[in-house]
RNA sequence: GCCCUCGUAGCGCAAUUGGACAGCGCAUCGGACUUCUAAUCCGGCGGUUGUGAGUUCGAGUCUCACCGGGGGCGCCA
């Protein structure tokens, strides 16, 4: 956006640096780092460093101020500049605010929801999240998950990416069987009832565990009930069908009130037969070592790598024969790479695999894979409680999703009802739910991904301050303002002569809005789109305060109704990248 | 034992990837609603960035060593 100018700039920095002695020298240009007036800077300290690292007898922070200093006295600025300046050793140049802010402001109303975005890149990249286990319960830690991976997901393809969401559902197992068994012998005929699904059928896992632990009767049994699924016994096997749909339903109906949708569901089912021909394969090739019967199927990564400590064993098989994650997860990766022709591949898993993806993406190219490296895992730290308490849903530690969005809603609920008494029940009912969800996803995606969250109660349902409900609220002020107007954006592309500070801010901040998304793409960080959302927020309260709109002047309210249209603009697509919904009022 | 990760104000978190004076929110203290919605705004208080060295003109950020929390290391997922 600025390159043209710095080619300018720098068109007159040389001469002038020549006449110091210095030549072929590049510029690193910035946005300079606080608000007030934009602008571009770069420093001297690096010509400066230069000289006397080439033996001259200069100090170094003198050197570059005085260069600043001169560089500035002399600069020639064009009216797109306002001025220039130096400061201990930086330069300073200062755009126009005049044609810089009507620009901006142009930019947004004219690509509206695109905004922010980049055009199309080629890339194709899968995301794959939630990996929810069926016939078990969600809790807050599967949330994180789920919220970072959408989040990550809207971000990438902001950025100009082909995105494929995946899911990828664990709908075999031990634990599935345990539940079945559970179900057939102590639930028989019973169906989960509509309004909480995923709770039911969690609440047949917890007891179905604790059958299955009390009593080494109970765990025979299931072990037989193993076996026969395993021989496709056609009544178990019908039962697992149907029962997995339940889940199934309830996973869909929750991941629509979150506002989640997947363009590929796989299942570990699908991939388990394949999975063993696979570990055939590695066992033919001498890369992985058949134990059987008295062990497992392993591959020494180390030993074949000539590394120490490092990859570690990976267990593909177990001495019997039954299948392990690692056994599905090759195929896997195999099978994304084949069905669309993947650029790079993300898996969003808790950092405690670490080890475990790194050793699967080092066996996929030991298998020859190009792609292998193109393969990342997007790393998340777990949630927690309070005293460092491990979620379990065996161990009774847990929160689920259900109960904390029943929660946040019924609170959100209640701030509604106070302030919008006239509204009908339905409407406030859908204003409380995009708050309440929205301060839990804005929760969960402020902190780093590398950050434990704790969760508390109080926390986790605080509305004020950082948190999503401000932000929000700040757009439908925004909205509050142009609804008055009638919605009638003006035209015009005057801007007036003399911003006020606040306006200034503000369409610096809306400038700055798609590097951002860049950055967060590039990162893979939504927490740079959280704090975005919430400096962009603040900036508008604080124009909101001191910048009256509908009652200014014929250009001045021009400007400033297109100001405020363009700042719900960037908050609605900032927010959009999170999951969070705006209501119109609240 | 090896590896990963975190440590910033009483608490919860940021810091443009090595740059300007380390910012913000809770909490606390004090102000502002006859005004486009106060779920808001303004001000005060609060810091040797775990410790110690090193690299650099410049370090919260990079290197090394310690200290402390969490996690992972062959048949769990």
């Amino acid at each position: 956006m600025f390159d043209r100018y710095k080619i300018q700039i720098e068109e007159q920095i040389n001469p002038i640096l020549k006449g110091e002695g210095l030549e072929h020298i590049s510029l690193a240009w910035s946005l300079i780092p606080f608000s007030g007036h934009w602008g571009i800077s770069t420093s001297f300290f690096q010509i400066a460093a230069q000289e006397a690292r080439s033996g001259k007898k200069i100090n170094v922070a003198q050197r570059a101020t005085e260069l600043a200093d001169l560089v500035a006295g002399k600069l020639i600025l064009g009216r797109e500049f306002e001025r220039c300046e130096a400061v201990r050793g930086y330069i300073n140049i200062y755009f126009e605010p005049k044609s810089f802010s009507q620009m901006v402001v142009d930019k947004v109303l004219d690509e509206k929801q695109l905004f922010g975005s980049f055009p199309s890149n080629d890339e194709t990249v899968m995301v794959e999240f939630s990996q929810p286990n069926t016939h078990k319960a969600f809790h807050v830690g599967h949330l994180r998950n789920i919220v970072l991976g959408a989040s990550v997901s809207n971000i990438l393809e902001f950025n100009g990416n082909t995105v494929i969401r995946a899911n990828y559902l664990g709908d075999i197992g031990l634990h599935v069987i345990t539940w079945l068994w559970n179900y057939e012998n102590f639930h028989q005929g019973e169906t989960p009832p509509a309004e909480n699904a995923i709770s039911w059928i969690g609440e047949l896992y917890a007891e179905a565990v604790k059958r299955r632990e009390e009593s080494e009767q109970n765990e025979e049994a299931i072990r037989r009930y193993f076996q026969a699924w395993d021989n496709h016994d056609p009544e178990i096997v019908a039962l697992w069908e149907e029962t997995r749909q339940w889940s199934l339903d309830a996973f869909a109906q929750l991941y629509e009130t979150l506002g989640v949708h997947f363009d590929r569901l796989y299942f570990e089912s699908e991939v388990e037969h394949v999975g063993k021909a696979f570990v055939e394969e590695l066992i033919e090739k001498e890369l992985a070592v058949d134990e059987r019967p008295q062990g497992a199927v392993i591959i020494d990564l180390d030993a074949l790598l000539g590394t120490k400590e490092e990859y570690r064993v990976l267990v593909l098989l177990r001495s019997d024969g039954t299948s392990l994650y690692a056994t599905k997860d090759i195929p896997l990766a195999v099978k994304k790479f084949d069905e669309y022709k993947l650029d790079r591949s993300i898996y969003v898993v808790d950092v405690r695999q670490s080890l475990y993806l790194k050793q699967i993406f080092k066996v996929l190219e030991l298998l020859g894979y190009e792609w292998a490296n193109r393969c990342q895992h997007l790393a998340y730290e777990i949630v927690n409680l309070p005293g460092n308490v491990t979620l379990a849903s065996r161990e009774g530690t847990v929160v689920l999703l259900e109960d904390l969005i029943r929660e946040a809603e019924k609170r959100a609920m209640e701030i509604v009802d106070h302030k919008n008494p006239e509204l009908n029940i339905e409407e406030k009912q859908r204003i409380a739910s995009m708050i309440a969800l929205g301060s839990i996803k804005y929760s969960l995606l402020s902190r780093d991904n590398t950050k434990i969250v704790t969760f508390d109660w109080e926390t986790a349902l605080d509305v004020n301050g950082q948190a999503a409900p401000y932000i929000q609220y700040a757009a439908v002020r925004a909205n509050s303002i142009l609804r008055k107007a009638g919605y009638q954006i003006p035209d015009e592309l005057h801007s007036p002569d003399d911003l006020e500070e606040k306006e200034i801010i503000l369409v610096d901040l809306i400038s700055r809005f798609p590097q951002e998304v860049e950055k967060a793409g590039r990162d893979l960080k939504p927490l740079v789109i959280t704090s975005y959302a919430y400096d962009l927020a603040k900036a508008f309260n604080d124009f909101y305060t001191n910048c009256p709109v509908l009652s200014a002047k014929d250009e001045v309210r021009s400007f400033r109704l297109r100001l405020v249209a363009a700042t719900k603009q960037t908050i609605i697509n900032s927010l959009g990248l999170l999951g969070i919904q705006i209501p119109e009022i609240m």
